[in-house]
DNA sequence: CTGAAAGCGCTTACAG
DNA sequence: CTGAAAGCGCTTACAG
């Protein structure tokens, strides 16, 4: 009547119905445990019979292995970081591991959350923010949990990072518009204490610099659409125009091409190209067509995700950081050859389609 | 030389530095326990030095209580879901929880994957997806664990559910496109299969009927993008054309929107009106403008955690359907009056900013 | 290949 | 108000 637990099946259940002892029960349930094929079944069916699965609670206390992830993550509300997530979320679960998810919009909250991830005894920390105070990293050091960064890395060597090849997405970038014939083209940048805006910056202006033109314009946005509204309008009221803007998120891009259009009646890519970063599902809505550096996402994900898991069973792996390649998606919001003659405001309608190019 | 654990700092270590009992210890760290001030100010201050918190994994198995929550999420690509997320993080920390999560695409990966969320001994499960098999809540109520569904319901009646109240948000939008003067009005469907899309197509098609309106056309796009294209692409295809259609979603109404625009010439309000639902970032971007239905997201995902825990706490709790007020927000994508005179297609020109009503 | 026993780090009646 | 002891559900050397 009085039953110790109400419900939850334990394994000396499984290992009474089964007829063996709880070590053969356990022994069943894992990975190559040394055990009888004939006994395991019986372990298996018993369990199926009574519905039980380990406690991964009392599993990871006695392991020491929780199998769990501590996943921090900025702001969902950018597409790029939930997009991060989604991945991080399904490469885990292919390696059994469970993601414990950490959100905040204020990287000042990170210093006093980070505590409560690790009092779970995850396994390891992937960060997935742009900004990042330093006393995150010195906290999972001291508690001995590897941290990988994702799309950022900081200078303390105790923290492994992975990161798009944000240098060379800025030169891809910077082909595409000298190719397309623009000379007075601007640059918007993210936030500015963030090493993927710095890093997009530094390719685009040094390729830039290697075709012998030099920054017409430069701003800030805060990689936000309302950052970027304000500074798209500085930018296009600079006189001379600008004829190309390069922005270090797509969010920012479409707030430019926003602006462009509506504010100053612009058409693109015939008055003004424009291109991102990231290739969010937006980038390729209808009314954007917006050509963007790709991250590959998953592959930066899995990447983040083997190297945590070789710190975590490797003792003699060293924290490092991997970059993996950009590409550039080309879409109709930057040409792809100068025009051939310079008829403008002709129309204000919008230029259904645009270049398309491989 | 050769310490049990090498790192982890245990309630022992705390309990010698400070002179007490591993009792008092976690006396300390335990809200409203029976304690002197001065043993817990001792206890703080050697945990302090020594970087000691308690095991929140051991602590979990000892009180059968994880202090996780399930957190099951459909399709993060999905801005309202990404919404839905974030407001559930930030919940949760304030009620001291951690959010294990699970986001699969697919659904019928759901029913393999609810398992292992429950063998970590999560508190509770809380589930926003559209789409959910029957097998989940039996899977959870097996486990006697409290689920609350966002979003959704169900019948089952051992499962909880917060809703925004979909019919009186489709309602509002009925009103707001027959006071526009629209006559032909179309529908656009989510996925078949979910109360949010029946729900609101129930109050939208109710809410015209007593106005002595018939629904013009309806199609589906299963809340996605290219789905919404294709089916708006029959919608305005249709003679009469549709004056006016109402989506099931955002993502829907901006498909919508595009192919209005660059497929059909259309210009918003005043050849079309499209409203939308969930109120996401986007809607509010200047090249969409979108009249949309707010569903009042911190709400919904408060009610939603409120009503886990009392689950979890009141033995003497029910499940129970929640409804949250849904809110027009109303932007420039529909007109407020008729138009004064039939001037149409005089310029393709996109109406820039379009009325704005309160 | 198997089982008895020890122990992961904590909390909580219980007796004082 | 405090501490000694039992126990949460599991895994894993260890001896057989």
């Amino acid at each position: 009547m009085k039953s110790k637990s109400s419900y939850g099946i334990r394994s000396i259940d499984v290992a009474r119905l089964a007829g063996v002892s709880r070590s053969a029960v356990s022994r069943a349930f894992t990975e190559g445990a040394y055990i009888a094929d004939e006994t395991r079944e019986k372990v298996l069916k018993a369990s199926e019979q009574l519905g039980y699965s380990p406690n991964a609670i009392a599993r990871g206390l006695i392991t020491r292995r929780s199998r769990m992830v501590g996943v921090v993550v900025a702001d969902l509300s950018n597409p790029f970081y939930a997009g991060v997530l989604e991945a991080t979320c399904l490469k885990l679960q292919q390696h059994g591991l469970a993601p414990l998810l950490l959100s905040c919009r204020h990287s000042q909250d990170l210093d006093s959350l980070i505590p409560q991830l690790l009092a779970y005894q995850v396994d390891g920390v992937l960060i997935a923010a742009s900004t990042l105070s330093s006393t995150i990293a010195t906290q999972c050091a001291r508690a001995g949990r590897p941290v990988v960064l994702i799309n950022r890395y900081v200078s303390y060597d105790a923290v492994s990072a992975v990161t798009c090849d944000n240098v060379g997405g800025g030169r891809a970038v910077a082909d595409r518009l000298v190719a397309g014939g623009h000379r007075r083209i601007a640059f918007l940048a993210g936030l500015e204490d963030t090493s993927s805006s710095r890093d997009r910056e530094k390719g685009f202006v040094g390729r830039l610099g290697e075709l012998g033109i030099a920054l017409h314009a430069r701003d800030v946005g805060n990689y936000a659409y309302e950052g970027a509204t304000a500074a798209v309008r500085r930018l296009l009221s600079k006189r001379p125009r600008p004829d190309a803007i390069f922005c270090a998120n797509d969010t920012m891009a479409i707030a430019a091409i926003d602006v462009a259009r509506n504010e100053f009646g612009l058409e693109l890519p015939r008055d003004l190209s424009i291109a991102g970063y990231d290739n969010i599902d937006a980038a390729s809505w209808q009314g954007y067509d917006l050509t963007s550096v790709d991250q590959n996402l998953d592959r930066m994900v899995a990447t983040a995700i083997d190297l945590l898991l070789r710190l975590r069973d490797d003792p003699g792996s060293r924290p490092q950081h991997v970059q993996v390649p950009a590409r550039l998606e080309v879409r109709g919001s930057t040409r792809a050859v100068p025009p051939a003659k310079s008829v403008r405001r002709l129309t204000k309608l919008r230029g259904a389609g645009g270049s398309r190019a491989a």
